[in-house]
DNA sequence: TTGTAGGCGTTATCAG
DNA sequence: CTGATAACGCCTACAA
């Protein structure tokens, strides 16, 4: 039962028959006489015999394991994105025979990244944001490895993978705009990431598209820290605005307990809205509108697409564009 | 510069001297001249040579890798506490040139864990969270494959890290009960998982090492869904309880948001605990009393422990006793 | 259809 | 201290 240790050779022997066949019968290359190929196939199932990976990959030059590129920062920890990318990445890879090595860059040190590149431990990458100045993606880039990038890029030959944010923000934008509110702030994350500057994309558009202006005094980015909530908060309310959009769930929690302080309504006092939605926001009262997308189905189309890569068929990059808009208390 | 396949016969060659020598140059086993040391070590650095991991995997049937088995049910998805850890694992295993293979499973679905040990894919592995029937576990004892399991075992054979939970459960319902409260409810997640059954244990040891009995109508186990919480808080409400005990912080914030609902007002009408806090409870108000785990450093003791085991030590399990109770707002 | 032999890049063994 | 040579387990021309 235990049979461990078994190799092709041991099953070649114990058949009477050459490596190669049965090399030939696993792997479905080659021509294997009928008789010869359901043989071997009984005996390995019978004793469980497993091709040694290592072995094969030193072979063909393949590990059948892609690499998965994880951002750890400071505000990255916590957030459910990535995790649920990943699942859905293991759902497509799993039933590819391949796994996954993840490799947690924090800042600039690309060190785990080159390790499992220069180490040949896998066969393709994903990125899972982007950046403005990004050095993973350059290094791969010059690496050679197949990589897919989840995210926006202005590198062309950067195959990527992203979800319609700028439609998502920019319809949600409308919404609000359509509400006849006009005093609208804006409050996200560092422009390092490419997915800030894109919402804030949407954002504008949304306002451009209504012959309307964005008030540059109400917008707030680079806001990498919850701490300075609080005084932006204290901010707006002076200026007199009519709401408030976060670009992530975490940045409107924040808000409305902030709001809560201050003895501010919502939604009579103020709306408030969220580019992204994660269950961070699911018990939170009042329920805010938000923008909710599929993580995990994200993750699996890079998936599928890097192995398509990998496969050496030519992918294109793709944008998803099933997104929903949440229409919550919020803003009513 | 990107000399990418140079091999260790190229550098024996370029050099003069055999592949012997230059294995153990690099690998420091084996005793060799200081000079020709001195040489390879030179020639390596600068043309960036990488012993290729795949065929030392080969020779000396190791891979440097571990595996991380990460449950992805419906709840553990979005829980912060299996990527903080996984960041702690990261940190010790990158400084021994290990990388992280990920094993997600979700229900009895074993194939992607059964997959990484039958190919050989790491030398170790973490299971991160234990059960009572616990098929991962017994799987990887019956492979015979080293592994460390975070959190409590009645297997002794089984070598777990973990924190101290019940201690801190236990301290937490203390204070409480200190504070002269004696009608605590508690709520909890599945008690398939054992940290479920030692939070109760917990629960249970500071009532009676005070002479006290817990009252089991207030006891709500096996919810695994939040959307039961709302009824549940209606009944606590009619049993007039002084205080609710959540078992995470995804129970105590749909607490707050119902009892919100029903104009309780907290603390004045109740209070609330919870035995894990993250980043969810961060911006809540009212703040709320739980304890504080740093479960980066568990993730780290883990792949430490695990990374002995691999080297032939004979590790023992470990419990880390640094936690903290967070007194705030919510149990004033 | 099947088998033989060589190679993938390292490490381990055993001489020198 | 150093070097041939044989594993490690599998794949793939090339032959038969």
């Amino acid at each position: 039962m235990t049979d461990d240790k078994i190799t092709i050779d041991d099953v070649a022997k114990a058949l009477g028959i050459s490596k190669t066949t049965v090399s030939r019968a696993i792997s479905g290359k080659g021509r294997v006489g009928n008789s010869t190929r359901a043989k071997v196939m009984e005996f390995i199932e019978k004793h469980n015999y497993r091709p040694n990976v290592m072995a094969r990959a030193l072979a063909q030059q393949r590990t059948f394991n892609i690499g998965v590129v994880w951002p750890c920062d400071y505000n990255a920890v916590d957030l459910p994105f990535f995790q649920r990318c990943m699942i859905g990445m293991s759902e497509i890879t799993s039933s590819f025979g391949y796994d996954i090595v993840v490799s947690l860059i924090a800042g600039d040190d690309l060190s785990s990244l080159k390790r499992i590149i220069e180490n040949h431990k896998v066969d393709g990458v994903v990125l899972t944001r982007t950046m403005v100045n990004d050095t993973p993606a350059m290094y791969l880039k010059e690496s050679g490895v197949p990589f897919v990038a989840i995210g926006k890029t202005d590198d062309p030959d950067i195959i990527t993978v992203d979800n319609d944010n700028l439609g998502a923000c920019k319809e949600l934008t409308s919404i609000l705009l359509a509400k006849g509110l006009r005093k609208l702030a804006l409050i996200g994350g560092s422009t390092n990431h490419i997915i800030t500057r894109t919402r804030y994309e949407g954002f504008v558009d949304a306002f451009e598209s209504m012959g309307l202006e964005v008030d540059q005094n109400l917008v707030y980015l680079d806001i990498e820290n919850n701490i300075k909530i609080g005084g932006i908060i204290k901010t707006l309310l002076k200026k007199n605005i009519d709401g408030v959009i976060c670009m992530d769930d975490s940045i409107a929690g924040e808000v409305i307990s902030r709001c809560r302080d201050e003895h501010i309504r919502i939604p009579d006092d103020l709306r408030v809205a969220s580019f992204y939605n994660s269950s961070l926001l699911e018990s939170t009262v009042p329920s805010v509108t938000s923008l909710n997308f599929n993580d995990r189905n994200l993750g699996a189309e890079a998936a599928r697409t890097l192995l398509a890569i990998i496969a050496g068929e030519n992918a294109q990059s793709k944008m998803l564009k099933n997104y929903e808009v949440i229409l919550k208390e919020s803003t009513k």
